[in-house]
DNA sequence: CAGTCATATGACCGACCGGTCACATTCTAC
DNA sequence: GTAGAATGTGACCGGTCGGTCATATGACTG
């Protein structure tokens, strides 16, 4: 957590740091990215920095931590219908994260190289990442009560799949739809009226029926 | 390429200072990996390594060049069967590239990182991101005149879908079963006789099949 | 032997890093 | 006003980095 005297900065300069820390980190992995260059930046001076983070790792904790709860506002706030098909949650789920990456991509780039990397194997880490490994297993074991998803499947691989795929797959569609990058911003439908959709609902499809012929 | 003065080192000298340059590349990312601590774990002066390569770079490219072939090498020697089923043949490379995971660690972990993160945007790496998209693309194509995957999968989505989790298969698999690493590399068989080999073949029927209930 | 040439060496360079600290400035309360 | 606390500042520290270079070593030539 930061220290007091960051939180009583005035919200428009403690808002203009973070997004300059934001920035920074989110366009160099954890060594790379530099407090030098940060305060620079920002246009305050480096003990100043240190008056309000104890270290370079503070900083970075509190980025994910802003970053995380976010995203699970983002994910919260329309909820989804409460016994939505469990392909069809998942289509949303996919779909939504999709829209949170258009709408922060630099929290999103944070968040992924964190997961990503070996970079900073902190504790917090390990437990983002079981806890979203844990998130998807319920998904599945919801699935086999519903019988939607075939009981012989091990759940932890299923969770495995699902989080590898929609991990990925936001960026994947994103290098295959050249949009304009505004226009996305614009509003993140544009995005699911695209080719785009399309793609999401096949690999949706994939995972529920699989690639083979019937 | 290494200059020529590298290549008339003796041989046990040479293959020392890369197996030191490998453990140091497979241990940090290539902005934290050093040369100051290769040329002293390596017992050479720092002025001598840059008789052998013009800069850090050319030593990254060099190790990545290494354990491609390696890898080609090792996926080439036993060529499956000609006209296997399509979902057998990849089954048969997820089963073999986890082997060589095994058997190369290190060889394994630059060349993941060296795809992964941004770190090295190296066109080089570029390309060879690209051809690994196109194989399996192939792979697709070659599986729909076959029959047995629907015409109807896109076919970059579903190599996508491939090559991702066949990249991210491997290190799960490891992460669950908890072998005896002494083992694991003594016989790389030991491995699939073991529960994980159970799980290589549920994800492949799934990505044949399904996860949903038929 | 001398001359030459490939190779080995490590002190050294400039740059940058995260972090500190003595001091300057500003704010608050009396 | 003025005392004292809170905050701002940037030169500075020790350290590490990739990379250089003058010099030493030793092997091969004639």
């Amino acid at each position: 957590m930061p220290k007091e005297t960051f939180f009583n900065l005035p919200e428009e300069k403690r808002q203009h740091f973070l997004e300059i820390a934001l920035a920074e980190f989110a366009s160099h992995d954890y060594a790379n990215a530099s407090i030098s260059r940060i305060v620079a930046q920002a246009g305050i001076a480096k003990g100043s920095f240190y008056q309000y983070f104890a270290d370079k790792a503070e900083l970075y904790r509190y980025l994910l931590e802003l970053g995380a709860q976010q995203k699970a506002q983002f994910l919260a706030t329309p909820p989804p219908e409460a016994d939505m098909d469990i392909f069809a949650y998942l289509a949303w789920l996919a779909q939504t994260g999709v829209q949170f990456e258009l709408a922060h991509p630099q929290l999103s780039q944070i968040g992924y190289r964190a997961v990503k990397s070996g970079d900073v194997p902190s504790e917090l880490m390990q437990q983002a990442r079981a806890s979203a490994y844990t998130f998807f297993a319920q998904l599945v074991a919801q699935g086999k009560t519903q019988g939607s998803i075939d009981a012989q499947i091990d759940e932890e691989l299923a969770a495995f799949i699902f989080h590898t795929i929609i991990t990925e797959l936001g960026g994947y569609l994103l290098s295959r739809v050249e949009e304009n990058a505004a226009d996305r911003l614009a509003d993140g439908r544009s995005f699911f009226d695209s080719p785009a959709a399309d793609l999401f609902n096949q690999t949706i499809h994939i995972l529920q029926f699989g690639m083979g012929t019937r």
